[in-house]
DNA sequence: CATTAGCACTCTAGTCATTAGAGTGCTAAT
DNA sequence: ATTAGCACTCTAATGACTAGAGTGCTAATG
């Protein structure tokens, strides 16, 4: 049975432990102004146990929390501790720093909350549902390579060498990037799969792989994402053992992995915690990933997260993550206009 | 003294101690077939300690190599192991299925490189001695804001946002990238700026943002590199402790140590290896870092090298990385015709 | 003279016993 | 329902002891 007190003694050991990484005992919970003594608290951590939200390392240590323990107070207990307007103000200012250049946002977010919440970040880059062509560009490189430049909606660039069957002069290659630019602007990949016109071989060839980009470009699937904040996490007392950290280094470093575990916890709207056990690897079972996408809902987003070990400040790292979240969204809708 | 003998026995015993990570002792050194007692051994053990080739990490324990000792070893008693002529072609073929993506080199060559040598690779992208201009294009997105996308002669790609005074519209923009192409393809930054051409306002703003971006691309530096395999290196017995692993981490993710780390051991040519105390970061004492150039003198280039424990297989990982450089190399020209 | 057998010596790493201290769980009193 | 009191348990630190690895030195050898 929960009660009020109860609740009070696990938001203090999650106070204590989450601050001191130690085993917190009933006469530390007893100093904290709850006007009882330890050994009523004791009897209370009993319960407490005895329902999942609390164990003993050992007899005779203090008490740390479970992964239930962390989530009961995550959803129930805590209370946010924002970002005050001065730091939002400068990290917004960081932002319009670099307002003019895109891929540094995610670096940006990245270093910004690693370095708030002393954890791992990762943030991929913006992805949209539906790529839309803006522009398409040929340049010429040499006799018959030629250099195919897309820009789409999000003022995105993707490029491809395309090697000719026969020589192009630069002229010739501009009018051809004219027609398909004013011929497909705006469209999807299947639009421009779908749409048809009178090609030559040469605007076929460069169609086709304008198709291949698109298509690699939307997807469920989330970029990979930009890590930072390694240096941090690997302070923590919890990652004195290397093998755990190699254990976690393969998870990060194996790109498949990681890709496979940013969608599955998003599908949804809000910021998602995911506690311990809670993961599905396994080699992440002391670890806490907190994630929630930016964006524009439908029509273009991407993930921003911290991880780090459970024993992990929520308290701010989930107003962290959120706040950048939203940073990121408004520069987002800035392009979208 | 250095002897036929001593140079034999310090081959054996750094070769023991890369492959076990163990102290080496008398007794198996003598096993190695050199006819003589592991008391003959001993003796020469000495004098190779006096000499500063090998210590001790305890009286009554087997001998470890000294910096110094595999320097020797580097520099004058080592053979290399090169690639063999399927790995080689293996390589060769990775590359070939990337080939027209062109950022994707650096992120496979790390890749290559770490699983052969199971530690850190870094490698930097290509970057210009001296950037020149192949192509421009703006593309309008909002009302005021346009996209400028410059191409440089690597087949590289810049962009950044400008916002513009006044409406202009797509035909307008057209027309000014046109000119500007026209005029400035082919010229280096300080060429640009040394031109004296009619331009309108719109034009102004637009050369001097692209100065800006080539001025970037030049210089000494080089640019950030890309990392992989730090799950190796961490399986590594000297990486036990993670106080290390996280200093170690602090240069790899402090991007500035990193790039100012790079070219100071990269002026030559040639390939470089830095043993241990040689490098400049104290954090760095217990590592080699082994590093090469690739590109074309002169004209383009880049870092590729790899990092690892002081304990490293330096006759595979040197000829790795001087293979890669190599095929890297050979990318780079083919683009350069 | 170079080599080596023999041996005393040194240092590590593991095991065991001991101890202080932290913190508990339970009982009985309030 | 609370709590004082106390026996109990477990950890972590300390020191003593030991086996084993490997050395350095000495004296003998071809």
């Amino acid at each position: 049975m929960i009660t009020r007190r109860r609740d009070r003694i696990l938001s203090i050991i999650i106070g204590e432990y989450v601050s001191k990484g130690v085993p917190v005992s009933s006469d530390v919970v007893a100093r904290k102004g709850l006007g009882v003594s330890p050994a009523t608290i004791r009897n209370e951590m009993i319960e407490l146990e005895e329902e999942g939200y609390l164990v003993q390392p050992h007899t005779s240590a203090g008490r740390i929390p479970t992964d239930k323990g962390y989530r009961h107070y995550i959803e129930s207990l805590m209370s946010y501790a924002r970002l005050s307007q001065e730091e939002q103000f400068l990290i917004r200012h960081q932002f319009h720093q670099v307002e003019r250049a895109v891929e540094e946002w995610t670096r940006l977010a990245a270093a910004i909350l690693s370095g708030i919440v002393h954890n791992v970040a990762l943030v991929t880059r913006p992805k949209p549902v539906e790529a839309r062509l803006k522009h398409l560009e040929l340049v010429s490189l040499q006799e018959l390579l030629v250099l195919l430049v897309l820009v789409l909606r999000e003022a995105k660039l993707r490029q491809q060498m395309l090697t000719l069957e026969e020589t192009v002069s630069q002229e010739e290659l501009n009018a051809s990037s004219r027609k398909l630019t004013s011929a497909y602007a705006g469209l999807t990949a299947s639009e421009i799969a779908a749409k048809d016109l009178k090609l030559s071989p040469l605007e076929e060839q460069v169609i086709k792989t304008v198709g291949q980009l698109m298509k690699d470009e939307e997807g469920e699937e989330y970029e990979e994402p930009y890590i930072d904040g390694l240096r941090h996490m690997l302070r923590q007392p919890e990652f004195a053992s290397s093998d755990k950290i190699a254990a976690i280094m393969e998870v990060l470093e194996q790109k498949s992995l990681l890709k496979s575990f940013l969608p599955r916890v998003l599908t949804g709207e809000g910021v998602r915690v995911v506690i311990g056990r809670e993961n599905k690897e396994n080699v992440m079972r002391d670890c806490s990933v907190i994630l929630t996408r930016y964006g524009i809902p439908g029509e273009v987003g991407g993930a921003i997260g911290v991880m780090g070990p459970t024993r992990m400040e929520y308290q701010r790292a989930i107003p962290t993550v959120s706040f950048l979240s939203t940073v990121m969204s408004e520069l987002v809708s800035e392009l979208y206009g």
